[in-house]
DNA sequence: GGTTGCGGGGTGG
DNA sequence: CCACCCCGCAACC
């Protein structure tokens, strides 16, 4: 797996918990109490995988994952287990455009899962189906949680038969788009026309939702939450490595040698050169979400504004107030230096924002206070930020 | 309305 | 024992 390969070649310590993984099973009386260091947050773990991650890391601490799991009984409060819900496609089989498919996240709710199964598909209104998962000897794929410690220990059992499903993140914000019929984020579509059209009049087209619910499956969200009062920097870069790991090289085409030395800084030890290729690259293809501390701040800066010496810095950032009490930074295509598929971002904003206006949050900064505008915003309280590769569309 | 964790109870090997 | 499953409850969002 090439997530793996890069994991292992550039973390700092040759030994990772994966790579002794063998050495340790979740039922262990003794698990390892001495690893090298933890993992990186993994959101889509798959095949026999183990992890040993940091408890303060959230996104262990809420047993997250990519895959829709459901919580399973095996009557052992000190292990969790949670099993795969599968996917639900298309009847139909139908493709939308760019040749994306339908993937949408089973509920996890057994009420809601049913509810969810007599609804229609938002690219073709066919049936849906669920495709249950049978990755594990003909039973859904397992992951198991066990909290010991300084440390959360994972293990999941199976391989995945079947297409990743939409995140919990792109899954929340397709229901919100369709019930405010609002615009919704997309990682591939383009935004053809004024975004201040979406935002200000509210209305998008129905066709318009589907992005969101159409899931190219390099396309996946992830989200990672730095809100982390435990978790230092490296944590941090670990787990925006893990980011690119996993998105970057999910095709393998987009090699090293083409990342600018900032992003290769995660990527590579040794290979570094100032072309922009991996930004514009398979790392763009993603849509990120963090969750970002002001500790972590300097690090946002460095991967975000930093990345590139000859990038100018965020011009009319335009910040814009949704009724989940969520804002999106807006990249103008007008900025100079900037390239586009670089700086193309979305900040989604998780709570309170004082300075927003009819709405709308205009953040206007130069080159020595962009940093400090992030900071200010980011010291109200804990954000997303979704970074959007190819394009900016509003997320609700 | 949903997610998540918990735990009782059942079935079968 | 183990595995898997169903169900309801409660906390939380
Ligand atoms: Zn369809
Ligand atoms: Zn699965």
């Amino acid at each position: 797996m090439l997530s793996h390969y890069f994991n292992s070649a550039m973390e700092p310590e040759p030994t990772s918990s994966e790579s002794k993984g063998i050495n340790w099973d979740i039922n262990d009386m003794k698990l390892p109490q001495d690893p090298e260091q933890t993992d990186w947050f993994q959101e889509w773990p798959d095949s026999y995988v183990k992890h040993i991650y940091s408890s303060s890391n959230r996104n262990a601490q809420r047993h997250l994952s990519g895959w829709a799991m459901r919580n399973t009984n095996n009557h052992n409060s000190r292990i969790l287990k949670k099993s795969c819900l599968g996917v639900l496609v298309c009847s139909n089989d139908c493709t939308a455009p760019e040749g994306r498919k339908v993937y949408l996240r089973p509920a996890i709710c057994d009420k809601a899962r049913q509810k969810q199964q007599s609804k229609y598909c938002p690219n073709c209104s066919g049936p849906l189906k669920l495709i249950s998962c049978r990755g594990h000897g003909g039973f859904p794929v397992t992951n198991f949680w066990r909290h010991e410690g300084p440390y959360i220990y994972f293990q999941t059992k199976g391989v995945h038969d079947h297409p990743k499903p939409e995140t919990k993140l792109e899954s929340e914000s397709r229901k919100v788009g369709h019930k405010k019929r609002t615009a919704i984020v997309t990682t591939t579509l383009g935004l053809k026309r004024s975004r201040n059209d979406e935002t200000l009049t509210g209305k998008k087209p129905d066709q318009e939702n589907l992005p969101s619910t159409v899931v190219d499956q390099d396309s996946q969200a992830l989200l990672y939450d730095f809100n982390d009062t435990d978790m230092d920097h490296s944590e941090t870069e670990n787990t925006l490595n893990n980011c690119l790991n996993n998105y970057n090289f999910g095709k393998g085409s987009s090699p090293l040698e083409n990342c600018d030395p900032v992003w290769s800084k995660h990527l590579s030890r040794d290979t570094q050169n100032d072309s922009n290729q991996c930004i514009g690259g398979e790392i763009i293809n993603s849509t990120m979400e963090f969750d970002f501390y002001s500790e972590d701040q300097q690090m946002w800066s460095k991967v975000f504004f930093a990345k590139n010496p000859h990038a100018q810095p965020l011009e009319n950032l335009c910040w814009e107030k949704s009724p989940l009490h969520s804002c999106q930074a807006l990249y103008n295509q007008q900025i100079a230096n900037v390239e586009p598929s670089i700086m193309d971002g979305l900040l989604n904003f998780k709570s309170n924002v004082d300075n927003v206006h009819d709405g709308m949050l205009h953040v206007n900064h130069n080159n020595s206070a962009s940093t400090s505008a992030v900071y200010r915003l980011c010291q109200e309280d804990s954000y997303l930020l979704r970074y959007n590769p190819n394009h900016f569309s509003p997320i609700l």
